[in-house]
Parts: C-alpha cells; sequence; structure tokens
DNA sequence: AGGTTGACCTGGACGC
DNA sequence: TGCGTCCAGGTCAACC
C-alpha cells in the first residue's frame, strides 16, 4: 500500500509517540511468510531494548535499537518493517481489540502497545544487526542531485515508468507517485528511459521531488486502508491528476486520462500532456 | 546482463 | 444474499 510518503508520515509518527520507550515483552504471529528474519531472532532483539530513533529508509521502516541493560553486551540492532501493500503499525492501548491479521504486539514501558497488522501480508519484519546500520542500495529520490538522477537513467532500455519503479535505482517511489511526476514532467510511462532528453530528466527530478514533498506535507494518499500511527488518513489523494482517473478528464486539457499496463502495473497517463 | 512476467495473499467493489 | 471476477499503493524468483 504504501509509498515514501506513507511510509514516512508512519515513521515519523511512530517516533514522535515512542521514542525513548523500552520494550518489554513481544509477542509474534506464527505465519511464516511475515517473517523475514526468525521470530525468536525478533523476540530476542527487540525484548529490553530501547527505542532510540525511528525513521525511514525507502519504503522501509528502521528503528534504531539499544540496550539499556550493556550488562548483556548485545549489539545494538534495528528492526525493520516493511508495510508492503496493506501493512499497518499502531500504537494503541492494551485494551484495544486485537485486529485480524495482527502478527507482531511489542509491550512497551509506558503500557501501550506498538502492533503490526498486514491482511495481504507482502510485509515484512526483521532485524539487522550488521554495523554500518541497513542499506537497501539505491538513492533517496529527496536527496539525490539532478546530475546523478540523470545518470540513473542513462543508457536504459526499460521504460521510465519501470525504471522508476526500480528500487536499486531510486528508492521510495511506487506506482502512484511515479505516475503523479510523470504526468507533472509531461513524459509518456512507455517511454524509454535512453530515449528521454537531459531536459526532461532535469523536470522529472524536479517533478519527483515536489510531488512527494507535498504528498508528505498531507500525510500521504488514503486510498483504502492506509492510514498513519494515529489511525489519521491522509490527503493527497485528493491531489492525484492522472492515478486512479481512467476515462475522466485531464484537469489541464480535458482528454480523457487513458490506463495502460506496464511492468504489471496499471499507469495512467494523458495523451496530450505527456509525450 | 538487463528487462519482463507471474506468484505471493486477502478483501473490497462490482455485475449478474 | 451469494457467487464469480477483477483489482489493489510491493517485491522477488524465474524466465527470455
Amino acid at each position: 500500500m504504501p509509498e515514501l510518503p506513507e511510509v514516512e508520515t508512519v515513521a515519523n509518527g511512530v517516533h514522535a509517540r515512542i521514542h525513548g520507550q523500552t520494550i518489554r515483552s513481544v509477542w509474534t504471529s506464527n505465519k511464516p511468510q511475515t517473517f523475514k528474519s526468525p521470530p525468536d531472532e525478533i523476540i530476542e532483539a527487540l525484548t529490553g531494548s530501547r527505542i532510540e530513533r525511528v525513521h525511514r529508509v525507502g519504503k522501509t521502516i528502521v528503528v534504531d535499537l539499544s540496550r539499556k541493560d550493556l550488562s548483556r553486551k548485545k549489539k545494538p540492532a534495528q528492526f525493520l518493517v516493511h508495510l508492503g501493500m496493506t501493512g499497518r503499525l499502531v500504537i494503541c492501548e492494551p485494551a484495544a481489540e486485537i485486529a485480524k491479521h495482527t502478527h507482531l504486539i511489542a509491550k512497551l514501558a509506558s503500557g501501550r502497545e506498538l502492533r503490526f497488522i498486514d491482511p495481504r501480508m507482502f510485509g515484512k519484519l526483521s532485524v539487522h544487526l550488521h554495523p554500518g546500520g541497513f542499506d537497501p542500495g539505491g538513492v533517496e529520490p529527496l536527496e539525490v542531485s539532478e546530475e546523478r538522477f540523470v545518470a540513473l537513467f542513462r543508457g536504459r532500455k526499460t521504460p521510465i515508468k519501470s525504471a522508476l519503479l526500480n528500487q536499486k535505482l531510486l528508492r521510495g517511489v511506487g506506482n502512484i507517485y511515479a505516475d503523479e511526476s510523470l504526468f507533472r514532467a509531461g513524459i509518456r510511462p512507455g517511454r524509454r528511459a535512453a530515449a528521454i532528453t537531459r531536459e526532461q530528466l532535469g523536470k522529472l527530478h524536479r517533478a519527483v521531488q515536489e510531488v512527494l514533498r507535498e504528498a508528505i506535507a498531507l500525510g500521504g494518499s488514503s486510498i483504502n486502508d492506509y492510514v498513519d500511527a494515529d489511525g489519521e488518513e491522509g490527503f493527497f489523494q485528493l491531489q492525484h491528476r492522472v492515478y486512479g482517473r481512467e476515462g475522466e478528464p485531464c484537469l489541464l486539457c480535458e482528454t480523457a486520462i487513458r490506463r495502460v499496463v506496464l511492468a504489471g502495473r496499471s499507469s495512467h497517463y494523458c495523451a496530450n500532456c505527456q509525450k
């Protein structure tokens, strides 16, 4: 479900509520698809650790942990949460009803609980124990310079839409924001990356950053069941210009928005405004 | 090697 | 009310 702006919203919300707290105990479901690290390893790393910081790397939520009791000599670890399509990370009172498809509950020193819920089980939980910190590859779209951004696509024969979704190039852009960025840049999703001019790529760089920044400011896009750590919906879906608007008039020229399938994903564009 | 496709899952919306 | 079909914001293995 979530792309960079939604993951950032959730990570910031969770950080504000639970950073500095110690995890007293952890329960996990026994659904193997959800756990990229063995559940025992996750329980071991989390229990007794303090939550130093919750932040975002690409589409992954990273929870930096440290041991409160250094006597146990355990290495600091990072707890990684990937929300997949339908994953949710919520903070609630222990009395709150346990939702169907709950896969992890961490009891905190404050008495509240951090819970991970994921019906489709495309989300993944793991621990990262190596020094240097979690690095999935790719560059952060909000930090990358125009020059490096342009270089990412040089010589690539794949459609620009597929390249934008490739997390080893840019990390964090997903289907909605790829379509919205391409619309703002005036580039059709099916154009070969290598065939796009340097000037247009510069425009795309600005469009990607603009779209992501606007979406973060509005708390992300709520489609179906996405909500942030407070249960609040985002509002960026009201700003979508092409995503989910097949057959509706382009907001600039009134041409009907088209939908095609690229890299197995729905891709929306205006045939008149995007070349 | 780079690029594309299906599989992984559940559930909601829609048509009959 | 129910059943079948299609669709979904992500990723990865397997294939060309």
